[in-house]
DNA sequence: GTCGATATGTTATGACATTACATCATATTT
DNA sequence: AAATATGATGTAATGTCATAACATATCGAC
């Protein structure tokens, strides 16, 4: 039973439609650049929309790429724990995976540290299988 | 037998001493001011130092913080696999961890894929204990 | 309608990082 | 020693990512 979601902003669902599209991170000055047809001319219109979608847990940021990217799972369930970001350095392709194993470890270290974790980044920097050498 | 590591340039022993001193994570803008009196003008002094001491494995880069920290691995062995970060966001203190759970389960996910890892972060930002509420 | 909360528009500024080019130091080869 | 190659350094300019500050607009509760 979850409360079900206010719906959008125009700006909101203009940001989140643009990386939902793309299917691929985009910066936040790229999605400016797409938006600019539709109105948008500063990029505080983009980090103020992208900010309430993060919060939904509808896009994430990866960190190691100054990016954001739509969540892959439809479904919009919550996201328990740790996301692990798997980003191919070749061809830019990411894909999003929940494990438990490394979330039962990493809270488990933390618990040891009195650690509270409030939010946890794994990226993978490679090459996927279609870019190995 | 590992090959002797050849010495640090002038520029480099700065940059490392600096971050070795501050034993918290620095951006490259405040190394910057700190060396300012050792004649250091430009950010590209800081930045080519601070690429060699990562190649070397002397630092690493806090994606999350857009920050550099000296390893806390006092004998410079090679780090093998994941790197964990935990960062309290209100003290700014940063602990490195290595887990070998971690570890293992981030290969056996990355080889499911055919993913050939080059680097993986995981980064846990939060409260340390010291800062608890 | 008034009020409070949220969203938006706009300008300016701050923070992080790289490109391009010139110069200097050092090691190797001839 | 002179020539060459390699890596490090100095400097200016530019590019990229993100936020501060302030004004205006929109919408629902009362
Ligand atoms: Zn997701
Ligand atoms: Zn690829
Ligand atoms: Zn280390
Ligand atoms: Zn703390």
């Amino acid at each position: 039973m979850t409360a079900p979601l206010p719906n959008l902003t125009k700006n909101q669902s203009l940001v989140f439609e643009t990386l939902a599209e793309a299917g691929a991170p985009l910066s936040a000055y790229t999605i400016l650049d797409q938006l600019r047809e539709h109105g948008f001319r500063a990029p505080l219109q983009v980090y103020r929309a992208l900010d309430k979608l993060l919060e939904r847990g509808l896009i994430h940021r990866l960190e190691s790429l100054n990016a954001f990217v739509a969540c892959q799972h439809k479904h919009s369930h919550g996201h328990q724990g740790a996301t692990v970001f798997v980003i191919c350095g070749t061809c830019g392709d990411v894909n999003e995976l929940h494990d438990q194993v490394i979330n039962d470890q990493i809270m488990r270290r933390a618990v040891e540290q009195k650690f509270q974790v409030e939010s946890a980044m794994v990226e993978l920097r490679g090459r996927c299988s279609g870019c190995a050498d």
